[in-house]
RNA sequence: GGCCCCUUGGUGUAACCGGUUAACACGUCGCCCUUUCAAGGCGAAGAGUACGGGUUCGAGUCCCGUAGGGGUCACCA
């Protein structure tokens, strides 16, 4: 007999008529993982690309996970991913409560209904008992399973010590079967046996269900049509299935993302690096370049294109084209992407970043006009790859220099530069009115054939003066953004205190 | 260990239903442009598709086996 004839377990495509809902259901332990917002990203452009809808739940059944602030953190930290959810927190919708947390009677109804149906059944197996007899088996390398000595107590005695507050939880009751096949999206069907499934824990002793009920129930009560998730949960699923089968529940489909990795290829951890998405949104990644990249792990246009928005990325995507294998989280692609978002802005856009940076740094009580800022974000824009670096990489528009890049004063300030530099000041002071960076061109370069050396014998000192460094925007641009005040200050300032020897 | 998943350059991916010298991007290196640094342009190195069999005129694509990696086996999600 062959186990694909059993259609009944695999998830179908009854749905096909439904209108497509989706959910992102994490557990608040207090930041959005990087994993987590690709779950919730595939989600959401999944829901958008099917015109259907975008659920945020919050997974919020163990009591002692609880992290203070963490689902206001998971709402805010999608919002600035863009990630905008149709039903959820605070937003609300037909289908709440959407803290699982606020549904314990709701579980406690099908749970009761399983144990009627003699699918569950109470257990009252003391955490050590259960320790010992795990250790047990895997000793004799079996696989580790719960033994339903709770189901050898006759009805009295479960009856008695329920009246007796005894501790218990409920158990689903795996009966043997035709295997369990998951018809999954991203892998096609993976199958298992009914007897490898465990007597999973249904409701915990302190009332909490488990994920796998939880989750079940939601699913099917909020009309999920696609559960799409991480690859951690295929192994699981097979319970799932068998809830639904229990319960009489269409199965939605299924799609198992791969998992995103460290660079040792094992599951993206805390320990080798950077999980959290707040922690790229503080150094200064944009939520659309974190998008694109993390989109990117797993997944692709097909056609060449790396570099798209969100629309594009919704235009173009489908479960089906998601990759089945791990992907390693490699920082340098996303830097890559995060200057070209960055560029790709207007320079009114930079401007706001700009600003935001400024706001927080020393500068924050200076007067900067935004005619100011927009000179130096198009001097710069291409010779930046965050908003921080137009502060860190040209200090020189926001503060005086205080010093002078010894190695480009080896080789940039020769004997006779003082004169050359104090020359070109009295050339620059002299200018009427520089209108553009061409008035400091034509006299930089008149100055020097007058004084019979080539224009570098000018550029790269002049560059230092000014800046402080041997790098930077083009001297012309960096002279006129400057100003002829401040150009010639500098330049007398530092053929006063540049000293070589 | 059981069960399940996976395997194309360093990294992320592409290669329709088997059909040119396995393509693109990041990174690396070089050249050009630029009297700086970037950005940009051009080019190079880098995989013969984990390995071994098989099917086929032809295999990265199909089949079998092996190896390696990963996930999971909680009163966590």
């Amino acid at each position: 007999m062959s186990p694909y004839s059993f259609d009944i377990f695999e998830s179908g495509s009854f749905m096909s008529n439904t209108d497509v809902r989706v959910r992102f259901a994490p557990s608040p332990t207090g930041y959005l993982h990087v994993g987590g917002l690709r779950t919730a990203l595939y989600n959401y452009a999944f829901a958008k690309a099917n015109n259907g809808k975008f659920i945020l739940r919050i997974e919020d059944t163990d009591q002692n996970r609880y992290v203070e602030g963490a689902v206001e953190n998971l709402i805010n930290t999608l919002g600035w991913a863009g990630l905008q959810y149709d039903e959820g927190p605070e937003k609300g919708g037909d289908f709440g409560p959407y803290f699982q947390s606020e549904r314990l009677d709701i579980y406690k109804r099908y749970a009761d209904e399983l144990i009627a149906k003699g699918k569950a059944y109470y257990a009252f197996d003391t955490p050590e008992r259960l320790q010992q007899l795990r250790e047990e088996q895997m000793e004799k390398k079996l696989q580790p399973k719960y033994d339903k000595f709770a189901l050898s107590l006759s009805k009295e005695e479960v009856h008695a010590k329920l009246e007796a507050g005894e501790p218990h939880v409920v158990r689903l009751n795996v009966e043997p079967g035709p295997k369990v096949i998951i018809d999954d999206i991203v892998r096609g069907k993976v199958e298992f046996d009914r007897d490898v499934i465990d007597d999973q824990i249904l409701i915990k002793s302190d009332g909490f269900p488990t994920y796998h009920l939880a989750n079940v129930v939601d699913d099917h009560l909020m009309g999920v049509t696609h559960v799409i998730r991480g690859e951690e949960w295929l192994s699981s699923t097979h319970k799932h299935v068998l809830l639904y089968e229990y319960l009489g529940w269409d199965l939605p489909r299924f799609a198992h993302l791969p998992l995103l990795l460290n660079s040792d290829r094992s599951k993206l951890s805390k320990r080798q690096g950077d999980v959290a998405v707040e922690s790229y949104r503080e150094k200064g990644y944009l939520p659309e370049a974190l998008n694109n990249f993390v989109a990117l792990l797993g997944w692709s246009f097909g056609d060449n294109t790396e570099f798209f928005n969100m629309q594009q990325f919704i235009d173009s995507f489908t479960l089906e084209k998601v990759h089945k294998a791990g992907a390693i989280f490699n920082i340098e692609k996303l830097n890559w992407l995060s200057a070209e978002h960055l560029r790709s802005r207007s320079a009114d856009e930079i401007l706001i970043l700009l600003r935001e940076e400024i706001e927080k740094s020393k500068y924050n009580n200076d007067e900067l006009s935004d005619d100011y800022l927009k000179l130096i974000i198009e001097a710069m824009r291409e010779r930046v790859s965050f908003a921080f670096e137009y502060l860190q990489k040209s200090p020189y528009f926001f503060e005086e220099v205080s010093s002078y890049d010894e190695d480009v004063i080896k080789k940039r300030w020769k004997a006779e530069t003082p004169d050359h530099m104090s020359a070109l000041a009295d050339a620059f002071e002299k200018m009427d009115n520089p209108g553009d960076k061409h008035d400091y061109e034509s006299v930089l370069r008149a100055t020097a054939e007058s004084l019979g050396v080539g224009a570098g014998k000018l550029i790269h000192p002049v560059r230092v003066a000014t800046s402080g460094m041997g790098t930077g925007p083009g001297v012309f641009d960096l002279l006129y953004i400057l100003g002829k005040e401040k150009v010639v200050e500098r330049i007398r300032k530092a053929v006063d205190s540049i000293k070589i020897g």
